[in-house]
DNA sequence: GACAGAATGCTAAAAAGTTAGCAATTGAAT
DNA sequence: ATTCAATTGCTAACTTTTTAGCATTCTGTC
């Protein structure tokens, strides 16, 4: 859970060289969202590249009872649509902006072109890819492993790095149970247990984390793997 | 959860043409691993790409405390390795032959060689690969959402589809407990419901189906999401 | 400053899963 | 036929999570 839900270390965009960067925003029109707006939902059939330009995106999918699971939420750089592109799969998830949300949109068929015309594109699409599998991979891991209030933890620090705010987040425990797919209950129990070790602080709609390096610390000695080598 | 543990459809070397086939296998040399026998430890640092020729392979992470969680099996056609290849990364699980099992490895300096001068590879590794970033979502989602019955009840189906056995198939229930990543007193209770509900019925080492249409039935009227149009 | 809506804190009962055992059954080897 | 190890079935106490609900606290707006 490196990054929990922020998969993919690196993004994409991250990774280009500017010269192709710079031909994939051409090649795209950006479309804004409104926090909360749908993006694209579950089995929508038009293949596209999609790029995050501003904001953030919630990846979920929708249970029959109205429950909702977030298997991943991208920031800015961040792409995806790769499936339809790529292994002509209709959409697997609904997006949905988490806030103010810019979008770069390439058609199907811009996007071969460049492709095509591009041979080194594929490397790094395939580098992309693989980080995102493998991170995946270990959140799932995570996910059958640790228990409740580490897994809280890991997520209100890593929200806290991508926020780059190191002295608290602002989300409410709705949200937290929404994204970590259990009730609001075993969330308010998890970050009662955090508060009582003294690693966050609970607020309104606010968690505060009084000392960054602590919660680091607190969550690393109860991991239960060393993490691999970064690379 | 479309085939439990042995994610990405397609198997790579299945998307390949005859004359790439051939060249990567080639290029590899086979190496036979007897059951139970490790292939690689999480944290090696060796790069190279893997195929399974024959059988198939376990991938877990080793917990502290001794237990272990599989995160996958690939069988016969399937690749693994790319992360040290593509991402840079150290080998992040624990490979281990489930059976007696034939891989064929390519060392990277060879791979890259054939990755260099064959254009065509690498959409077909992108294709497998955001196949199996695809599988492994969809899975992690009927980890969190489905009751363990139903989880159990696909795995037993999985296993059957694959072994190509379709009047039951050969395990005992320490074994699908540590696949599934629960204990074995939760895997007997939902077995003991399946039975109850007469869609397997229980033998010593060794689940039978009585009727696989029947199972596949029971496990689609109880999934909470319409299947994706298949591709 | 009062108010309304949002968010949190709390309770209690029920469901699900875990650990730690131990007894009974099975199948294979002697 | 007997033995033995593997496997299953079962129990009991404990922990975690869920559901459902309600009281309290907080904050921005009028």
């Amino acid at each position: 859970m490196a990054d929990l839900l922020d998969f993919g270390g690196r993004p994409l965009m991250a990774l280009l060289p500017e010269r192709l960067r710079l031909r994939m925003t051409d090649a795209a029109s950006t479309i804004r969202y409104a926090s909360g707006e749908t993006i694209h939902s579950r089995g929508d059939a038009k293949p596209g590249l999609s790029i995050v330009r501003e904001g953030s995106v919630r990846f979920a999918i929708p249970g029959a009872d109205g429950s909702y699971i977030t298997s991943s939420i991208l920031g800015p750089g961040q792409c995806f649509g790769e499936a339809t592109l790529f292994a002509q799969l209709p959409r697997t998830h609904d997006a949905i902006a988490v806030e103010a949300t810019a979008i770069d949109q390439i058609t199907k068929s811009r996007f071969d072109r460049i492709f095509d015309e591009e041979p080194e594109l594929a490397r790094l699409f395939l580098e992309a890819t693989t980080q995102r599998l493998y991170s995946v991979l270990d959140f799932m891991d995570d996910i059958r492993r640790l228990p409740l209030p580490l897994q809280t933890a890991k997520l209100i620090a890593a929200m806290a790095r991508s926020a780059k705010q190191s002295r608290g987040v602002e989300c409410n425990q709705s949200d937290l149970a929404f994204t970590l797919g259990v009730s609001r209950v075993s969330v308010g129990k998890a970050l009662g247990r955090l508060q009582d070790e003294g690693v966050i602080q609970l607020g309104y709609g606010r968690i505060e984390i009084p000392d960054r390096i602590l919660l680091e610390q607190w969550i690393a000695d109860r991991s239960p793997l060393a993490p691999l080598a970064a690379s």
